[in-house]
DNA sequence: AATATATACGACTTTTTTAGTCGTATATAT
DNA sequence: ATATATACGACTAAAAAAGTCGTATATATT
């Protein structure tokens, strides 16, 4: 329970990976996946969705890649998250609100503080504090 | 991502409502399962499991049930947690130390910091903030 | 004693989510 | 042209979660 998903683990040993390259040089999601044992498609998608939100840069192309931003170790963990695996809460109810059970529920509130203590937490740790 | 389960969100909806018992009171499963809408067989095996460990009070028979015990809003979440769903971690090296990829992994550290955080926090919250 | 009702608990099935794969398109360096 | 990389949706497989069932045991009530 409470677990990150792999796809959330592989991005940031990714991330992790092209902080300690120089800046502005390019790496493939082949070279990372095969130094890490991930398999390549799943990273290359994963990736592909952090381009998309600007988190790091892609070029494509032989000997492209991707490649850090100036900003990319700002991110903070939240929103890493959610880029990749939508809302981050203990119960969907923290975000829709359509549940059946919703007046008869006697632990939605306690529940969403205990939400808000993790959310704002995760919001604290930047990129850079899991990859440096 | 990072969803309690149904198991565990069945359960703490049982202990709010058991909680509001008075002192003694014994309440079936089928009782607490009708009024919040839950399967019943699910939160009876729950709360089978909350019993074993002493967490609340089983009767059998007729007129038989569960009841809260003096120290049952003691238990912090942590505890609670990991009763119903066994380790609570990010990842599963947090406790395993079984990864083929242990020694190439980068992120290992920095995510167990988070767990410990995460972790401690649950540690610090007990069954009374969340049913009172 | 028989019955009805509750917990106890393992085995099983179904459903949902996560993980991983594949095919095809597009860009671009050589 | 070709080879290599990203882009991305559709698909399949595997794992986890959710829910069901059968059977045993305890016990209050009749």
């Amino acid at each position: 329970m409470l677990k990150i998903t792999r796809k959330v683990e592989y991005a940031l040993i990714a991330m992790g990976h092209l902080q300690q390259k120089e800046a502005g040089q390019l790496v493939s999601a082949k070279e990372i996946a095969e130094q890490y044992g991930i398999p390549q498609e799943l990273l290359a998608k994963t990736l592909q969705k952090l381009a998309r939100e600007k988190i790091i840069q892609a070029v494509k192309g032989p000997a492209g890649g991707y490649r850090i931003r100036k900003d990319s170790n700002t991110i903070n963990m939240t929103r890493f998250f959610e880029i990749l695996e939508g809302p981050v809460g203990l119960m969907d109810c923290y975000f829709d609100t359509d549940c059946i059970q919703l007046n008869t529920c006697n632990i939605r509130t306690p529940i969403n503080r205990i939400n808000d203590s993790i959310r704002s937490m995760l919001d604290q740790i930047t990129l850079a504090d899991i990859t440096n």
